[in-house]
DNA sequence: ATGGCCAGTTATACTGGA
């Protein structure tokens, strides 16, 4: 089974963006991030044309998150992270399918810092580390993956951070959060089959940053205990990255063998 | 230190992105 996390940008504007990769890549699973649409406009008949079920929780003008699976409807279990009943932005949702717990999150970007939104977004991460541990431990095999809006490391995952030093993406206080979500025993997919190599997943529309290939790795996927033995492949579909009207993110997947899992299915 | 490029808005300049 073949699962991809894909920061959309815009869901109206690159819906045959989107068509055009779930047609050629057929992936089972697909977590979207940045709809920046309402519920009302959530091209769901042009995805069932395509064999694809979803879960969306849209939001006007920017945020939004969807699960698409072909292997029937995702089964809602979540449509917010836990933790503030007074946050209304759409940005996590978690389903299951076919016995796989899957969860979407398109975590706050949190620029400037400091300020209101460099907070908002350290205590969304907060919320996230403490949901997250329930997840990690958990008997099922679950799967987090999304926009983290987290640049890990300096060495592998940015071209280069000299003009970055000042940006939330690359904040020690957004890296330590990161550090602490791993630490609870999520494997990082990406990272961990490719432990030397500098993988990129987000490339920003300046300075011809993806002709350069002046990119960074903010699109994660992370695997709880149950789930991680499955893991077989991970990658990025750069081609997207490369058409006309593209989204700034690429689409990034991990293949897992689910017939790997305790008791074999 | 700044700004470069996008998408969306009840738009024709702004916010948010990262």
């Amino acid at each position: 089974m073949r699962i991809a996390t894909f920061n959309v940008n815009g869901i109206r504007t690159r819906l045959p963006n989107l068509l055009a990769w779930l047609e050629r890549e057929r992936p089972d699973v697909a977590c979207l991030q940045e709809l920046k649409a309402g519920d009302e406009a959530f091209p769901a008949d042009a995805l069932r044309e395509l064999g694809y079920e979803a879960l969306w929780r849209g939001q006007r003008s920017w945020n939004g998150v969807a699960i698409l699976s072909r292997h029937g409807p995702p089964v809602p279990v979540r449509r917010e992270l836990p933790g503030d009943p007074a946050d209304d932005h759409s940005r996590y949702l978690e389903a299951a399918i076919e016995g796989l717990v899957v969860a979407c999150l398109y975590l706050p970007n949190g620029n400037p810092q400091p300020g209101p939104k460099f907070d908002y977004k350290l205590a969304w991460f907060e919320r996230l580390i403490r949901h997250a541990h329930g997840l990690c431990r958990s008997t099922h095999p679950v799967l987090v993956c999304g926009d983290f809006n987290v640049v890990p490391t300096d060495a592998l995952d940015i071209y280069d951070p000299r003009s970055w030093r000042k940006d939330a993406l690359l904040q020690p206080e957004s890296r330590a959060c990161w550090e602490r979500l791993l630490a609870q025993g999520w494997t990082d997919a990406l990272r961990s089959l490719n432990p030397d190599a500098k993988v990129f997943t987000f490339w920003d529309y300046f300075r011809q940053h993806w002709q350069r290939d002046a990119g960074m790795r903010i699109d994660h996927l992370l695997l709880n205990p149950v789930l991680a033995p499955c893991l077989q492949a991970a990658g990025v579909d750069r081609w997207v990255r490369g058409e006309a009207h593209a989204s700034d993110h690429a689409p990034t997947w991990v293949e897992l063998d689910l017939s790997r899992l305790p008791g074999g299915r």
